[in-house]
This record gives structure tokens, sequence and C-alpha cells, in this order.
DNA sequence: TTGCGTGCAAAGGTTTTGCATGGCA
DNA sequence: TGCCATGCAAAACCTTTGCACGCAA
């Protein structure tokens, strides 16, 4: 059985909000609080946790220093073959669905006889921005 | 300017024997306690941290949950031109250059304006053989 | 009423940092 | 001798867990 809350529907609202990025677990404690409808941590964690379960959400490993990033993905089959473009010049966080891209994973079974998780899978690099001013 | 140790050797070594797959931190504390040249954590984080910036060990971060894993990968420049594949399962790390994926880093910059550095990036996932058992 | 969700605090694990000492060049 | 590397311990950090209470159904 499943309960809606408060808390819960708070979160959600937050990561659907910003489906179109990454938001850590430090950023949406901040957000909550600020808003006036602060949660505990390990109330966060807990409904990430079920909300990766159920599929509406997906966890990232991004550095694995600071801490995992989480993003709402709602529940269409489309959209679990992100990846994701990582700058490292000014660290930014490019989220692509590409249907090119997308083909990568298969060519790669096909070809190579490996399954790539790609919500695993980062590539590094630099972005048009940092690319241009040649740092 | 850099001094040899006889720790780092150790390490280093270590991490050469087992150059076909990734070992933890754990792994490494408890390798070199058992052949008699114990290394405090902190020195070996530092070590590792320095290895990966010489490029010659790369970081894994396999789920986030349990610490990252370490993979000596040399120095050879062969190793930095192509992608790597790297089983989550079994720790392979499986070397490819087919011109379909060198394919990619064009498309990336042409579609999204983004250039890959194909030496940091790893696709993460199962090999063929970790596949097939289903693990 | 039932039992899941919440909050607080404490615990767990990994990684980093401070500082004095040791060892390579 | 100069200076980096080391080791120990403490700290920082993210995440999980235990337990009592609150709240949705």
């Amino acid at each position: 059985m499943k309960y809606n809350t408060k808390q819960g529907e708070s979160l959600l609202a937050f990561l659907i909000k910003n489906k179109d990025r990454h938001t850590s677990v430090q950023e949406i404690i901040g957000f909550l609080a600020s808003e006036g409808t602060p949660m505990g941590t390990a109330t966060i964690y807990r409904q990430l946790d079920k909300l990766v379960e159920e599929g509406l959400v997906r966890r990232y490993i991004l550095d694995g220093k600071s801490g995992a990033c989480y993003q709402y993905i709602g529940d269409a089959d489309g959209c679990h073959e992100h990846y994701h473009l990582k700058c490292v010049c000014c660290g930014k966080l490019i989220h692509i669905d590409c249907d090119r891209l997308s083909d990568i994973n298969r060519h790669i079974f096909e070809h190579h006889g490996f399954t790539v998780d790609s919500s695993q899978t980062v590539f590094y690099g630099k972005c048009s921005q940092c690319g241009k001013e040649g740092v």
C-alpha cells in the first residue's frame, strides 16, 4: 500500500519541475527548506529510493566524490536511453537523447557483445562554450 | 619533483599485476598488509590520486554505494585513443577500436557541439559472459 | 484502527585533512 | 639538507538504520 503525503508530493513536484536536469540531495534539501516545506534527510532518501524503484526517477553517480544525483524521467519508455556529456572545464552536465546515440547501445551489443548501461555512462570532454574559448 | 618510495612501488606493482581487472581500496589495503608491506589508508588514496592524474591508473565508480575502484591502464598511447567498455560485474576492461564508435566523437561534436575526450570516457555495462549468466 | 511515512539522532562506510615524523634525492 | 611521502587520528561527507510519533486510508 502506498500513501500520499505532503512531503512526497513536494519532492516529486520539485523533481518534475527540474526534469530537464539533475538535482543533488543537498539541493533538494535546501530547496524544500526554503519553500517552507522542510523534509528530513532520511525521508528524502527513502522517497527517492522508492521513486527509483518505481522507475519514475533515475539515480546517477557522476563522479563518486560528491553525492548521487537524481532526475525525473517519467514512465515513458523512450526516456530510458539517455547519455550524458560532462564538460571537464566548466562542469556543466549536458543531457542528450538522440537516436544516433541510442543506436550505440545496439551496435555495441551486436558487434562487441556488451550491454551498455547508459545511465552509468558519461562522455567526458569540452562543451561548445569551453571549446570555443580554447581553455 | 616526484619521489620513489617502497610503498608507492608496492602499490603500483599490485595494480600492474592486476591490470586486467579493477581493485577496490579495501582490497589493496588487505593485500599490502598480507604481503608484509602495510600502507596507510590516507597514503593509498594520495598515491592513487597521483596515479590517476598521471594517467597511469583509472578510477571507476561502479555503483556509488561501495567505494571507487582503480585499475592500471598503462601509459601506452593506444589506450588513450579509443573507448573502453567496463563490465560492472566481473570488472573486465575491454578496449575497443571501432570505426562506428570513432564516428561517435564526430557526431557528438557536429550535432551537440561537444568535444568528447574518449580517453576519459568509459561505457559501463555487462560483458557478454556476465550478460549470459544473467547476474 | 492499521500500518506506512516521517523526523531525529546515531551509526556505518568511504574519503579527506592536519600534523609530526620518516625517507628519498 | 630540503622537501616530499608517510602514518596516525580526527574530521568531513554521504547514506543508512532504529525507534517513537504522526498521519493517511
